[in-house]
DNA sequence: TATGAAATGTTATAATATAACAAAATTAAC
DNA sequence: GTTAATTTTGTTATATTATAACATTTCATA
């Protein structure tokens, strides 16, 4: 099992994560001739704020509007760079939020499930390769042909349970 | 392992899924002490019209007008009872489609898997203990509390598959 | 540096969902 | 049974999420 949890859920140095996950992104994107625009960078730095999956309109409001005319970025702007930075593999959607999250572990052609924290909104990311294959077989079982999932799975992360969350 | 992929999935006498899925609908109401009111079993019977599932303002529209006044239901109405129905758990939310889908196993305490189509929408219902309690532990394991899932998985069902679907 | 392709800017609008309050219907209390 | 309280529905407006359409700019490269 791989997992980003202990990043998740628990304090540590952050900046670390966004600028490993920057440094990935560079590498991916130069080896597949994708071009990490300024713009693009700045959404997937926006992303990687934070370990909670960020909607389309919060990403608008957190960037900040252009260094030379002041103005602020539209929403087509970002959808856009959200498209791209999705086939790049760089972020996932978290369907059950309407909402964008960093990728910990991009180029891996791994199919991964979320733990989404229903009080801090903290969500990790975990792959597992028996489940994986259980779900094809029993898909399988009734003639369906399984190409992509999405498993997205709510609850309290270690932190939040100390916390006395009901 | 529980499903009710053959009906999705296959010709057969929808009539007699609607009227069961109404039938069940009663009863449980009943039980609950719930108030299946003509818009919500309308709204229900809107939505079992079919094995796809259905946007908010798909049922709206195929919703027939009010008989007496004739005019249209209108959107929070429908997304009342959509709200009515989910708590009851006679539908269930696909939030990759942001669409609902009636529950061919209402009052199960199960949590449940969804096989979507992509090529004609029919989405199946399953159930597997064995993969249920594996994303349990697998949560577990990083001191994730578990409360709750979402596992939607595309692909192509068996008769889209011999139709030659890409 | 001209040229075409890709990316971004800009405005408008589609699609999904909910807020707020009024009216009607239903249930409960008397 | 009639009234009061509660729940449901009607109605209008608006919030939120996402995309269409076309103009402009930037970039790669010929």
């Amino acid at each position: 099992m791989l997992t980003n949890s202990r990043l998740a859920y628990h304090t540590h140095d952050h900046k670390r994560c966004i600028n490993a996950a920057l440094q990935r992104a560079k590498v991916l994107c130069d080896e597949k001739h994708a071009r990490l625009t300024p713009i693009r960078e700045t959404v997937l730095k926006t992303i990687w704020a934070s370990h909670q999956p960020l909607g389309a309109y919060e990403i608008v409001d957190n960037m900040t509007p252009k260094a030379q005319t002041g103005k602020r970025i539209q929403a087509p702007t970002v959808y856009r760079a959200i498209e791209f930075l999705l086939e790049q593999g760089l972020i996932h959607r978290i369907a059950s939020l309407n909402a964008y999250i960093g990728c910990p572990f991009p180029g891996n052609n791994h199919k991964d499930f979320f733990l989404i924290c229903r009080a801090c909104g903290s969500t990790a990311e975990c792959s597992n390769e028996q489940i994986n294959s259980m779900m094809l077989q029993t898909a399988e079982r009734t003639g369906f042909k399984m190409e992509s999932q999405m498993v997205e799975i709510s609850g309290l992360c270690p932190e939040c349970q100390q916390g006395g969350q009901p």
